[in-house]
DNA sequence: CATAGGGCCTCAAGTAACTTGAGGTTCAAT
DNA sequence: ATTGAACCTCAAGTTACTTGAGGCCCTATG
């Protein structure tokens, strides 16, 4: 029997697993108006679309990456305002390009130093206590070997 | 006169200035324990060191990038705790660092997206109103140019 | 020398963005 | 028919700060 109601879209939890969130996350997005509220099954269960699995999965990386609520509002209110035009999203996804790039860049000085760090122990550590071994250094340094020599 | 008590080190706002931070921040790490508790000038003022520099640099870094406190904790009394060995704490940094590339790879495909979407309204919107250009399509998507030529 | 204002102090309350819990309903499978 | 998982609402809790109130200290200038 699928006549009148085929139940049809995706339940709440079925998106959530999709869009790497939970059930009360999507709600919570409801609420405060970044997702609209979706159709209601008889039995008021949420049922969502394909496109809310996309809209969610943007919002979900712009939040993963420090953008707040109100800036990702922004650029999804963008979407459904009618009256702008296209360069005004154009200027602003290119603002948060900018912010984007400049997080990859303090994002990969990261990496350099860990996997320095890493390198480091690999060489001059192994197997020994290392107590002088500063991780701080670096790590929060340039990202450069240990160049205290206190390395075991 | 600089004989006695020459207030060598940093003042609270200097600290947080070079790390990017605030003032009220830096207390309150020092209140949960993130940071040590610094010297105090006579009329109990703080008084950091390039040492605290260095450690509040490094929880900034894996604070902005999405590490909890209590992972920054981990990682940072690793550092105290002359128990441990060096290799310990390598495995840790190298735990680290799975996570850190896994966000980069993220991180690019979000640039990826948001490059993509500009690039588009360059060649097909310029100047005219785009109602239909779904940013989110392109953001959330795989990033490739708009398929649905709904641009314009 | 005194005084003005900027930065520092503590403590308390507020905020953002969720998460967890209580108490109850609905759905899908047995 | 029933049972267990998934859903519902509403309220309260949590994390990681931020902001505010009320007051002290320090340095520069009149």
């Amino acid at each position: 029997m699928e006549s009148k109601n085929p139940m049809s879209g995706l339940k709440i939890g079925d998106l959530a697993e999709r869009t790497g969130t939970n059930a009360p996350t999507v709600r919570y997005y409801e609420e405060i108006g970044l997702l609209p509220p979706p159709d209601r099954q008889q039995g008021n269960q949420r049922r969502y679309s394909d496109n809310d699995v996309r809209r969610l999965t943007f919002i979900r990386r712009c939040r993963d990456f420090g953008f707040s609520i109100e800036q990702v509002r922004t650029l999804t209110t963008l979407v459904q305002d009618r009256s702008r035009t296209c360069l005004e999203a154009r200027d602003l996804a290119q603002a948060h390009l900018s912010i984007v790039r400049q997080k990859l860049k303090e994002l990969r000085e990261l990496e350099r130093g860990i996997a320095g760090f890493v390198a480091n122990c690999n060489l001059q550590c192994v197997g020994g206590p290392g107590p002088d071994c500063v991780i701080l250094d670096d790590l929060a340094g340039n990202g450069l070997p240990c160049t205290t020599g206190s390395c075991s």
